[in-house]
DNA sequence: GAGGTGACGACCC
DNA sequence: TGGGTCGCCACCT
């Protein structure tokens, strides 16, 4: 294994993330293989607050296509980005997320 | 070195 | 249909 860790994976998927787009922890975490381990694509989130260069961790929401990452961005600004990309959100939750949801494991399939 | 923690998900009742 | 519980694995103390 590479000195890079899982974080590094999970950020290079979520870079990967068009505008306008979101996806959940879960498809991530099974695009890398390690499925059933969304938490630690959660996890990794929070460190990619540091991580650089910075991830669109806004783009990333659970399996309902509720913002729980907003309670950690703080505040509204996850919701204000994603409707600056087009992404329409009510209610910390993502509207027509089916519709505009990116999955890796076939945006990615290879 | 071991235990606790956590931006989730799926299963069970 | 909804609430509760377990599992999963890397990072921090």
């Amino acid at each position: 294994m590479p000195d890079y860790t899982f974080y590094d994976n999970v950020y290079d998927v979520v870079r990967q993330i068009p505008p306008g787009r979101v996806t959940n922890y879960g498809a991530i975490a099974s695009y890398l293989g390690t499925k059933g381990s969304s938490r630690m694509v959660g996890y990794a989130m929070q460190a990619s607050n540091s991580a650089q260069p910075p991830v669109p961790a806004h783009r990333v929401v659970n399996r309902q296509g509720l913002l729980t990452a907003k309670f950690h961005f703080g505040g509204d600004l996850m919701q204000k980005l994603l409707e600056a990309e087009g992404v329409e959100v009510k209610n910390d939750q993502v509207q027509n997320f089916k519709n505009i949801f990116w999955d890796p494991a076939v945006e990615l399939a290879l």
